[in-house]
DNA sequence: GTGAAAGCGCTAACAA
DNA sequence: TTGTTAGCGCTTTCAC
């Protein structure tokens, strides 16, 4: 049971004065004398009273909560991502609010609403796999409550974006593996319904074919770490690639087993290079090359992006992330 | 800014009945005439109608709103964790606020602040390295807010507690290292503050005691990867043990570097073996041996735990989360 | 079966 | 400088 709080009524009743006097005291109004003040928050910091937010909320209609939209946390992006967000929005007077779509469509929508229910003061979002009607996003941001998508991002105008360089990145990550003289290349891509996938996708197959139009590059799109690891041990059968791009960590950690069980040695039998948060490449020996895409800064750059917009500059863009090619020995 | 939200009093007004009316209907009261609540309906979702959770929240003095305090979402733990409670909490119409301590009392404590303020209905906390004095949470548990310690938990008694078993883990370990026949031994831990550390330690130290006196056990607690990795570069040089044990994954990290480092080969030239969540120690060749803790299973034991505090069931409690040895070819 | 009215705790316009 | 008052939108008791 909810123990009774102090109020203000409490307070201005035991120093005999009004509520609202209590209530500007409490906020240094300029109209309080410096002495009611004092006996104000003399009396209030004894019984540690603690404004109550439900009343202040109702009056305000401002919750100070931002709501997160991921498809879930148990990821080596997200959660970096959350973090640098959740810092920034406390140093800001912020609360953040998490909620995981599970990659459903319908958990998606379901936890908008409840997001929308506890009346969050923006949103960021990055969208499941089955999301392609933008709608609710829209409505919530018609509705006042900015939105910002970051990683997987809407493929429409009129929104707020903080992207990684998914071009650039998978840019460098094929000039790497040309200037290396690989000719025979593995590259390994995730759900092809992603933008993420598609931009990094196109980017790298444009870089090959426009620098290179001599390499045998095949593509593949087996999405998750097993997935990976089966498709690599099938073809390696056949023919070791001499390089494997990975476009993220678990794909990564799929062709590695692969490779583990191939006996193949990394550099010299087989080049790998990768797209990663950073703490995964830096685990095998030697570490892989990977073009680094932190989640952590991208979470700093959505949310400047977020707090202008909340702070009323409703200039809608997209903010891109630069990309760096950080060198292990895998290359 | 904030568009004007559908209300109560207007449903009533296009309607023609009061507010009390419209209300009632909405909740299926079943004094409420057939007729009346299907009108009531269907006007509310042609208008989208969604009741105001501020007020909603100031009448009820409910939020549905569970905190959740780390020290860092940014760890192979605790976002699994997370993930569980996120889930189990939609589930039942809870939702998850997020706070990070960063390992730092004095943000601990405003975070707790921001929390309460929040009028969260319950709270899931890891503590920071630096917290001593448990009354913050006392307090909290004290106006009605069960608390759930977890992984990292307090000291004292009065608190539920979901743990893993650590104790247990630490066993099953040092059982696996005599098994071997291993008897060099080196063992590495965490900050020696942490209740999880020193009852790895006890029941380690305390195993290998009681089974093995004639096993020369070296023991050090070097918190983080990069200080794991400089102490075995160190100890390598002199002697190379026969099997480390590693706390954590990221002691585990540090100590696969200094092994790659020396060019030693598992399990030939040394032996691995630790308590993991999971992942990390999959992804080296061979795989690490290790003592699953799990944080997702953890997470739904600990909400399990916090919705009977919160249905009433006032029983405090410490649940202990099982160990398996999960084992790879590192031992 | 429906309505009127009180009140959750706070803020802020207006009065004094 | 301080007090009075009118709500914010909802729930719920009590009256009809």
């Amino acid at each position: 049971m909810a123990i009774q709080q102090n109020t203000l009524k409490k307070l201005s009743e035991l120093l005999g004065i009004s509520i609202s006097t209590v209530s500007r005291a409490l906020k240094d109004h300029p109209d309080i004398s410096v002495k009611t003040k004092a006996r104000v928050k003399e009396l209030a910091s004894t019984l540690d009273y603690e404004p109550n937010n439900f009343a202040v909320q109702l009056r305000t209609q401002q919750s100070n909560v931002l709501g997160i939209l991921v498809p879930t946390i148990r990821n080596y992006f997200y959660d970096f991502f959350i973090s640098a967000v959740e810092e920034e929005a406390v140093k800001h007077g912020y609360s953040i609010m998490i909620m995981q779509s599970c990659d459903k469509l319908s958990l998606e929508i379901s936890n908008i609403n409840v997001l929308r229910r506890n009346k969050i003061m923006g949103l960021f979002v990055s969208i499941s796999i089955e999301t392609e009607d933008m709608t609710p996003f829209r409505k919530l941001q018609d509705s006042g409550v900015p939105v910002v998508f970051f990683d997987r991002v809407a493929e429409v105008s009129g929104f707020s974006k903080a992207c990684l360089a998914d071009e650039a990145a998978a840019q460098i990550a094929a000039k790497s593996i040309i200037e290396k003289g690989k000719k025979n290349v593995l590259a390994l891509f995730g759900h092809p319904h992603l933008s993420i996938t598609k931009l990094r996708y196109a980017s790298f197959k444009n870089y090959f074919d426009l620098h290179s139009k001599d390499s045998n590059v095949t593509y593949f799109f087996p999405e998750q770490a097993e997935a990976s690891r089966q498709l690599c041990s099938e073809i390696f059968k056949n023919k070791v690639p001499d390089s494997v791009f990975c476009m993220g960590d678990m794909i990564l950690i799929g062709v590695m087993h692969a490779v583990h069980e191939a006996k193949l040695k990394v550099p010299e039998d087989i080049s790998i290079i990768g797209i990663s948060n950073g703490l995964i490449p830096t685990l095998y020996n030697p570490k892989i090359t990977y073009v680094e895409t932190s989640g952590f800064k991208l979470g700093q750059l959505a949310f400047k992006q977020m707090y202008a917009s909340l702070k009323g500059n409703e200039e809608i863009e997209e903010v891109i992330l630069e990309s760096i090619l950080v060198e292990g020995g895998s290359l």
